[in-house]
DNA sequence: ACCACATGACTGACTCGTCAAACTTAAGGA
DNA sequence: TCCTTAAGTTTGACGAGTCAGTCATGTGGT
């Protein structure tokens, strides 16, 4: 091979992707996000083959990334609930440190361009918040509902959360906490 | 006077919108919309100034919509927990009998087309809703939290439960019911 | 010297919003 | 009642602009 297509300029665009997707909308040009990522337009489509296949990319790198920094530091040997409010905490921390990926994610999940399949690797990737969240649930309420709509409740919550916080800056401490505790009721 | 603009042919081009929006997205032209309201290209414009203004009407029409249906038939002399149950069974219940609208509306809510002023109007819509929340949250946990907070936290779990009920019809009636006994554990 | 990658002008398709002409209706006069 | 007129609405072709994706040419690593 003459020259290597290079890993760091897929990223590069990805990462311009969620800052354009998340300033401009889903209807952002392809043009502007190979300028923000510093390469050509027809650059773009050698390492996505259209639009929708960086959309749906885009999609499950920011589910995986958003999960890693929830698991990131999991006091394994606490509780369960301090592991939980860990978790929660650090996903309203992420989402607070890089609001434009998370305003880019919030356009994604209600896109019709990202396909199931992209939506069931997001699922996959996200599995050990999922784990978690079983083990939170085993023994209260909730126990008989599929897990799968008890993290759909918990994203939702999760996500409410966020959007208050960025409202709110100042109280953001407290609502983490307060809805944190209303999740627990609700799930333990 | 002439021709009044008929206060119909408005109405079909909502309907419309809120329709073709359902099906193809945001990004659905105006020529779809106003072929699907049986007007013309032109006669578009003649109502709604832009394709913004449509959206924006739209939004706030769905969220009144939405509102009416959840309290109709709201059982006033019933205890404040079996009047919320009332307003979250039809929440869920309007979102199902027609899911393209509820799509055009989970769209619509994260589209920047849609003005602050627009996401003002429609909490005015559904205020008696909030009301209702205020009395329920009154003596719980919640009671300090700002009630914004506390209406997004239960728009939220709606949102997820619709979701799911969609995924899973057969269980649909299982899951509202869990979802709002989890949803009064947290607040009540 | 070779060849895969990088570039950006270009294409074809599509969209919002306009406009001048065609049409419809209410009202008034015959 | 029926026709005329004026004031308005409705129409759809069109202009101006945008965008996803292509391709001929340039470039740099081996």
């Amino acid at each position: 091979m003459a020259r290597p297509k290079s890993e760091d300029k897929q990223n590069a665009i990805l990462l311009a992707a969620a800052r354009v997707i998340g300033t401009h909308g889903l209807s952002a040009p392809t043009a502007m996000i190979a300028k923000e990522a510093g390469v050509s337009n027809g650059s773009l489509f050698a390492y996505f083959a259209t639009k929708a296949d960086l959309l749906n990319r885009l999609y499950v790198e920011l589910k995986a990334e958003m999960a890693a920094g929830a698991l990131d530091g999991l006091p394994t040997e606490s509780d369960i609930r301090t592991q939980m409010f860990h978790i929660w905490s650090h996903l309203l921390r992420w989402a607070n440190s890089c609001p434009e990926k998370r305003r880019a994610l919030a356009q994604l999940s209600v896109s019709d361009d990202v396909t199931s399949e992209s939506r069931q690797n997001a699922m996959d990737e996200i599995a050990g918040i999922i784990q978690l969240l079983e083990r939170a649930r085993e023994n209260g309420p909730m126990r008989d509902l599929p897990l799968d709509f008890v993290a759909a409740l918990m994203t939702a919550l999760t996500d409410a959360t966020i959007d208050s916080m960025i409202r709110d800056p100042a109280n953001s401490d407290k609502h983490c906490v307060a809805a944190f505790d209303g999740f627990w009721r609700m799930i333990a």
